[in-house]
DNA sequence: ACGCAATTCGCATCAATTGCTAATTAGCAA
DNA sequence: TTGCTAATTAGCAATTGATGCGAATTGCGT
């Protein structure tokens, strides 16, 4: 994801008005490597914005997604997690504490067993119990 | 998933009962490799046997899920998919008509740029076009 | 055949997300 | 700076996949 800055010059560019709420939700997401729920993001905006609505969370979230800007991930945790990374990566789930780690592969794996499959990407989530809470 | 005799054995030997809805969902699930959703499996299992409820499929889905005898995978395709194959093995999913593939991958690949990540299982998502979508 | 714990199934509930819309506001042009 | 207008906000209803609940039913060991 770009910097707020340059988001700001997009969203312009691209028709879409800059508001507080969106600028908030640029800074918070910025290079954040939490992997923040839509629920979690809500809450820290909420911080510094009372009064903002989990909707437009929602609405921003998707509209930086329709942009390419972040990628919405099901890791099956029962909420979509958001990520700013959006190059090739992936990602290790605590079974724990249920945290989302980026790691990457030296080399995307080759699939046996199935013919004709047009493959557009790959992706890997590795499960386990991470540093934190292995001790 | 074991066949369904040996899936009668197994209920009563855990205390649990094999009713005629449970067999009719043994039968629907062994071997089968389709990835089916609840939903689905309602479907097939209201044809045998009409007036099966919704809640008895999900009821009978997690007690073999719970058992070991499949597992409920969540591809983020709106609904789990519930796979009687519990053996290593890997998916491709088409993003046309959302059919779920089994395919096999040589070797478990590496991961890096994590430090005491304690890995239980990593689980493969390639993602496409099908063959029969192609055409 | 009996007794009782397990099961079924309809309905209510839940959680995450989206649909709808009246009131507000960003941003452009005059 | 002011005004116009389309985009946005935010609250609430609705939706979807799944689970909680509980009265009526049934499998199955004795
Ligand atoms: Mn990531
Ligand atoms: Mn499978
Ligand atoms: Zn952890
Ligand atoms: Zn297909």
């Amino acid at each position: 994801m770009r910097s707020p800055a340059e988001l700001t010059q997009a969203f312009r560019q691209t028709g879409l008005k800059v508001t507080p709420q969106r600028q908030l939700l640029f800074r918070l997401l910025h290079g954040n490597t939490s992997h923040p729920s839509a629920d979690v993001l809500f809450a820290l905006a909420s911080e510094a914005m009372p009064g903002i609505s989990l909707r437009t969370v929602y609405q921003t979230l998707n509209d930086l997604a329709t942009m390419g800007e972040l990628q919405s991930i099901d890791f099956g945790t029962g909420s979509a997690r958001f990520d700013p990374n959006v190059t090739d990566h992936q990602h290790a789930v605590c079974n724990e504490c249920g945290a989302v780690h980026d790691v990457h592969v030296s080399r995307a794996p080759k699939m046996s067993g199935l013919e004709g499959f047009d493959i557009h990407d790959a992706h890997i989530v590795y499960r386990g119990i991470c540093a934190d809470c292995a001790s």
